[in-house]
DNA sequence: CGAATCGTTAACCACATGGTTAACCGTAGC
DNA sequence: GCTACGGTTAACCATGTGGTTAACGATTCG
């Protein structure tokens, strides 16, 4: 769903998270180092970005690698696309709209 | 912050108004019919759309008239086009790199 | 003026979120 | 085999989120 797309995203960590993996797949503790929470939290961001199917993980050995599932992103995209479409026609509609309407 | 922006759309209720607001501004009775909350829900979601400066407000008589305020939420978009750019360019590879890892 | 309308504020409640520490599990290396 | 490493799970805690009902404030209309 959209809705869990963003709400994955709503939280700077995780939008960290999934920046980083934007350069390339990486282990937990590569993806994750320097965000200043312990490695439990981390383990909670990362099972909010898999669950909503954001990140995808593959366990190898000791190592869990990850990498983004850019198919569920794009949903979110696809709206912000929309609206920005919306807005970009009838910004200037709408304005105009205002301000004739409080005379 | 783009931070706010993500958070602002987290929730179902939110976008809903956002997208009724992104074919014009309406009052709030308009842009919020229909969603089986309580009026107060309906306060309390306004009021975050509005400090997150996702959308503007406009007291007129009685009535208050909402409408869109596209320049914080670009942010965002931004944000998304940013990420889905560097999926564009690198999924392919990445996808190459996990197989050839896991041999 | 009095009543209806549009919307907010206050007080409260249940549950989700985000963090912690402590303990644990599986794999790798000596 | 034992220890170190990468990471998760469990239990707990504080705060935030999203909803409710009740009451209120301001504007409009008869």
């Amino acid at each position: 769903m959209v809705n869990d797309s963003f709400k994955a995203l709503s939280h700077p960590i995780r939008r960290g998270i999934v920046e980083r993996l934007g350069e390339g797949p990486a282990t937990v503790g590569d993806a994750t180092a320097g965000f200043g929470v312990s490695k439990p939290a981390i383990s909670k961001h990362l099972k909010v970005l898999e669950e909503t199917g954001v990140v995808r993980r593959e366990v190898r050995g000791r190592a869990h690698w990850l990498s983004l599932e850019p198919k569920v992103l794009g949903e979110a995209a696809d709206w912000m696309d929309r609206q920005r479409a919306l807005w970009g026609r009838l910004f200037d509609v709408v304005d105009e709209y205002l301000k004739e309407g409080s005379r």
